[in-house]
DNA sequence: GGCGATTATGTTAGATGATAACATCAAACG
DNA sequence: CGTTTGATGTTATCATCTAACATAATCGCC
């Protein structure tokens, strides 16, 4: 794997109020074909439709609302169906749980072996995902001080996005998709 | 509200194999019955009962094992019995749910607002808590790059205690109560 | 103390989240 | 082709958490 940078970036920004979610999808699915075929896994239609879904809103979605969409779509989905196809997104690094929310975002750069970060707006629950190595040396030098290896990082950080906070009452606020 | 110390501290450590754990619970519910009287807050039997079995270990607990303990203690517990408990127990500041655990851990340092910063092994299970404003002023820094106000952290970093890292084969290792 | 308001707990039921275990089906590969 | 592997279907169940309403304990006040 290529060497970390120890630049702060933004894997996944908090997108304007509108902007071609349908392109943002799209490109989601590109990158996920691509990451797949490289690394030999296949993402079978079901998983890409998964995976599509989940990239539905800029919004952590949950495996249930999942489940409804496809009960709909192919008449035969059970809670399995819907878990073993996250499991496989997640795993393929294209996909990331959120754990406070029992919930699930795209990732928006697959493959990567970044840690999870993660900004939440309490308000209209956008996500974005931060890859800061500065944050992670910080938490790792924290955890050297009592003896403690890091191997893995949670970190879900809950506030106000910027669209959120000035709020703009003649700004339209349609939803992200 | 007492200013925010810029120390970094450990409200919660990893303990020694053996410790006086039967102290280390008193403590806590010494220290919870005093913030419960500062806040005007009842500390009833029930909830009392609850924090001392969170605190049974030094590892989260998950609401169900709580549930069958009281179970037998009481002859009378519903899920609601103990995850109200949990709640209240919660707000008090006197637990932490650890969410990538769906489990409890009782809090260090009673009534700070300080954020949840947890370091957790994933052998031993055992959980310290932190308190480092350098690592929360480094979150803040970043959030605030994209405009985002940080309102709750939610910090749970997996891997190895120092304890388990090092490992003595002819070392007691017995369990944390 | 009595009494209404508030808060805590009991109780029933169900929503939501996740997995085990086994059957069936499709793709990969010699 | 047929065997092997991996993906999906299917059924059942467990685990986590909450809603809603009933009852009981406590608090504040007169």
């Amino acid at each position: 794997m290529p060497a970390a940078t120890d630049t702060a970036k933004v894997l996944r920004g908090f997108t304007a109020s509108r902007h071609d979610h349908r392109r943002c999808v799209a490109t989601a699915l590109d990158k996920a074909d691509a990451a797949c075929t490289a690394a030999g896994r296949r993402l079978t239609p079901l998983r890409r439709r998964v995976l599509e879904l989940v990239w539905g809103s800029h919004t952590p979605v949950k495996a249930y609302e999942l489940l409804a969409i496809l009960g709909r779509e192919r008449h035969q989905a059970a809670p399995p169906t819907v878990y073993r196809a996250l499991d496989f997104l997640q795993e393929a690094g294209l996909v990331h749980r959120i754990a406070s929310m029992n919930a699930f975002v795209g990732c928006g750069e697959p493959g990567g072996g970044h840690a999870g970060q993660f900004l939440i707006c309490s308000q209209c629950g956008t996500v974005a995902e931060l890859d800061e190595p500065l944050l992670s040396r910080t938490i790792a030098a924290s955890a050297a001080r009592l003896g403690f290896e890091v191997r893995r990082e949670t970190i879900e950080i809950e506030g106000l996005c910027a669209d959120c906070r000035n709020v703009k009452p003649r700004a339209a606020r349609g939803a992200a998709r």
